[in-house]
DNA sequence: TCTGGGGTCCTAGGACCC
DNA sequence: TCTGGGGTCCTAGGACCC
């Protein structure tokens, strides 16, 4: 298992060398809560997701420097650092933007093992995108992630950590010193429950009753027991499925009030949606549309309503949600509410492929459809998302999320390319 | 003033079938 | 007094992940 440290203030760091060594956090949308922190900024006690504005005080005493997230710049680094890895083995499942699953007991012995494996994979990754990166091997998935846990926390291990090379003892020792909430798939609410019966480190995990456990958490605690003791559960998945359903949504940079306005985000959402959809080969069923009010702000009237609206025919085509979507927010909508956020879901979505023929199919509209979602496809990818899309999504965007200090899009972006002076 | 945006899997319980 | 024994499908809610 193989991830990179701090990873969006390191895809910063890697085209701004001033941001090193010095306090960095990118924030979320609308730059609201800090989602990467680097190694200083955690130092100063900073957690995951803390709202930037409740630490504005301490980032002006320490000069933090807070970015807007970049993700066009996140999303090609980490298709770089994926491109690395599946030369060490072709075996692999891309876990998320910065985490990756790779098979390797049939290759490491090209490196003279593990440990050495993962040393040549942390120096390729820094030297071609100059990513820190960290590598931790074991039995199962679980363990995997234990050992890259062990590996990134203990400069002992260099960034890499092979349990499968420790004797029974050392594996017992390490596993006596992590806290059982560290455990992939153990959350806040099981570790709760799991430390009041006792259990507090990774090592009483393991050795638990399993009956006992399953018998109170279910079988998903009970997989990863099983894995933490080596027996592998959780297979490779190293073919994506098709996502079963798609979400777009943004808080607002300002409030909206307005079902013009609102009609806009919502239809804006659903060209979002509709590109991912037609990008995996899938049509919808069912559009979800929700809108939302301000929850932190308890003393305003709260309202979060949502709806389903079926399609009559299944549909990839970005006006045919658009309306259905349209259709479901003058459904919900109620004046006299400051709105937040607003989104759409696509659901029951199923491949193209298979798409069911109606009684009143009329193929000329469907290819017509099929070929205009092609050429609206194909100009934002050249031009840039957004660049044609439906008049519903407007020209105002007042709504626009907060986004004031992003970086440039420095390996995607003509105009943005790094300058070197 | 200000608080992210995506996803997955599992279980319980209800409605319905013969 | 006593009231079967299988199933399926769907939804809501809860837990987790990054």
């Amino acid at each position: 298992m193989v991830d990179v440290n701090n990873f969006y203030v390191s895809c910063e760091r890697a085209f701004n060398p001033r941001l090193t060594d010095v306090p960095v956090v990118v924030l979320s949308n609308n730059d609201g809560c800090a989602v990467a922190r680097s190694n200083e900024v955690k130092a100063l006690g900073v957690k995951m997701g803390a709202p930037w504005f409740q630490m504005k005080a301490l980032a002006r005493q320490h000069s933090i420097v807070a970015l807007s997230s970049n993700y066009t710049l996140y999303g090609d680094m980490s298709n770089r650092v994926v491109s690395i890895l599946r030369e060490f083995s072709p075996d692999i499942e891309v876990y998320s933007i910065d985490e990756s699953f790779l098979r390797v007991e049939t290759v490491d012995h090209l490196y003279g093992g593990a440990t050495a494996m993962g040393q040549a994979m942390r120096y390729r990754i820094r030297q071609w995108t100059s990513l820190p990166v960290c590598a931790g091997f074991g039995e199962s998935k679980t363990l995997a992630k234990l050992a890259n846990h062990l590996a990134k926390k203990n400069p002992v291990f260099d960034g890499v950590c092979d349990l499968t090379a420790l004797t029974d003892e050392e594996r017992q020792q390490w596993m006596g010193k992590i806290e059982v909430g560290e455990v992939w798939g153990v959350g806040r609410r099981i570790a709760v429950r799991l430390q009041i019966m006792g259990i507090r480190s990774v090592r009483d995990l393991a050795t638990a009753d399993l009956k006992l456990l399953r018998l109170q958490f279910g079988v998903v605690l009970e997989r990863t027991v099983s894995e933490l003791q080596g027996t592998s559960c959780l297979e490779l998945d190293d073919l994506a499925d098709p996502k079963q359903q798609i979400m777009a949504s943004r808080s607002f940079g300002a409030m909206v009030d307005d079902l013009a306005e609102l009609g806009e985000a919502v239809a804006w959402h659903i060209d979002r949606a509709a590109e991912k959809l037609r990008d995996q080969g899938s049509v919808a069923g069912a559009v979800y549309v929700f809108i939302q009010t301000n929850r932190f702000r308890q003393a305003d009237p709260q309202y979060n309503p949502g709806v389903v609206v079926p399609l009559v025919d299944v549909s990839d085509d970005t006006r045919a949600l658009t309306t259905a979507a349209l259709k479901g927010l003058r459904h919900i909508y109620r004046p006299g509410y400051s709105y937040k956020k607003c989104g759409v879901m696509l659901m029951e979505l199923t491949a193209k492929q298979q798409r069911q023929e109606t009684l009143f199919d009329d193929a000329a509209t469907r290819d017509k459809s099929a070929k205009l979602m092609v050429a609206m496809d194909a100009v934002n990818s050249v031009w840039g998302r957004g660049t044609l899309r439906t008049g519903a999504a407007g020209m105002s965007k007042g709504w626009a999320m907060r986004s004031e200090n992003r970086s440039p899009r420095y390996t995607t972006s003509w105009e943005e390319l790094p300058v070197a002076s």
